[in-house]
DNA sequence: TACTCGTGGCG
DNA sequence: TCGCCAAGAGT
């Protein structure tokens, strides 16, 4: 920690600034379904499906999953593809894939208690730095920091701290600075409160100051500088792919869909199978190579594609033209591919692009 | 450290 | 329209 911010956390009214930003959030504070209660499995499940996910998309899934898992032993027994369907659309596969692994040893390996030690619980596979702080703090009263995007724009202002908060190790210097101020009779109220601040009103373009809470506090409303922080350094852009799909009928009514791989984007999704970057002719080849190809396979793929999909991922985005094809004769799949009815196939968990894809094929053919 | 890993909303 | 973003973690 530099000599300002020192100085800055030595001049501030630390409890007043705890008394009016707590206050605040006990009078102000939404009416979300994972503040009915504190229980440790509850707020977990929250905590993950909330990691770079807006609240009002996770509202219906928590509801969702809560309903369907409603305690930590039952999501422990489900199995891997009724975990990843209750996931699907929610994006980030592989929250869900660790929060499942995390929860059968916290059954294997506590007993079926969240441990509430920081060394603990941060061992559990998903639980990073927030995560961890923020359990502890919101479902067991532990004075741990848990800095998030929302923190790290709240202090920044308040702090005036000019640290890019793009870097990872700019993270410690927040935690840190919330050990300083940390409310610790209200743990629990004082993290949320901050994250509820920048979420209602410390938001990263045009902040509501006039409505805030600490104002009197903030460094950067006093200096009029607001709006410059935090300071965010920009990625870069994203990559583009194009891709061929086929959705593929069998004579008897079903299609065939494949798993993909059990690491990498989409870990484990359903889709329906594609080829990067080829042409017509490559599409053709590579199904016949996926297929068995000593059986007598005729797939008569339409002249051309039915649907262009468009999918912007974090990182990269797909175009995927999408051709509709009829597969006749005994079929033997390779591993890892799936002959399904209709109503099988809503079934199993799909990314978003080839929801898309399956819904354009239901119109256009009527199904 | 820098990059990977989804999705939908918004100015 | 499109880059940016939203309660990050793993590698």
């Amino acid at each position: 920690m530099n000599e300002q911010l020192q100085y800055n956390l030595k001049e501030m009214e630390i409890t007043t600034f705890q008394k009016d930003l707590v206050q605040w959030f006990i009078r102000e504070q939404r009416d979300l379904p994972w503040r009915k209660d504190s229980d440790p499995y509850k707020v977990w499940v929250s905590e993950i499906m909330l990691q770079q996910t807006r609240v009002d998309t996770v509202i219906p899934y928590y509801e969702r999953f809560l309903k369907k898992f409603p305690t930590l032993e039952t999501f422990a027994e489900a199995d891997d593809e009724s975990v990843l369907k209750i996931w699907e659309g929610l994006g980030y596969y592989s929250r869900v894939r660790n929060l499942h692994s995390a929860v059968k040893e916290v059954v294997t390996q506590y007993d079926g208690k969240v441990p509430n030690t920081l060394k603990e619980i941060s061992m559990l596979k998903g639980v990073g730095p927030y995560t961890a702080g923020a359990i502890l703090s919101i479902a067991y009263g532990v004075p741990a920091p848990a800095v998030d995007g929302n923190v790290m724009r709240v202090l920044s202002r308040i702090l005036l701290i000019y640290e890019d908060i793009a870097k990872p190790s700019t993270r410690k210097i927040f935690e840190d600075a919330v050990r300083e101020i940390i409310d610790c009779d209200h743990p629990s109220y004082f993290n949320q409160a901050l994250m509820e601040l920048g979420a209602l009103i410390c938001t990263p373009t045009s902040p509501s100051c006039l409505l805030c809470p600490v104002r009197e506090h903030c460094l950067a409303f006093s200096a009029g500088v607001e709006k410059d922080l935090p300071v965010k350094t920009r990625k870069k852009s994203t990559k583009h792919v194009d891709l061929l799909a086929a959705v593929l009928k069998t004579d008897n009514g079903k299609f065939i869909i494949r798993k993909r791989p059990s690491k990498g984007l989409l870990a484990n999704l359903w889709e329906f199978p594609t080829v990067e970057d080829g042409n017509f002719i490559q599409m053709r080849t590579s199904l016949l190579k996926y297929l068995d190809q000593e059986i007598n396979v005729k797939a008569q793929l339409e002249t051309g594609a039915f649907v262009k999909v468009d999918h912007v991922f974090s990182h990269l985005t797909w175009t995927i033209n999408v051709f509709a094809g009829s597969i006749s004769g005994e079929i033997n799949l390779e591993r890892n591919y799936l002959l399904v009815t209709k109503k099988e196939l809503e079934e199993y968990a799909f990314p978003v692009s080839h929801q898309t894809i399956w819904k354009a094929y239901k119109e256009k053919f009527q199904l």
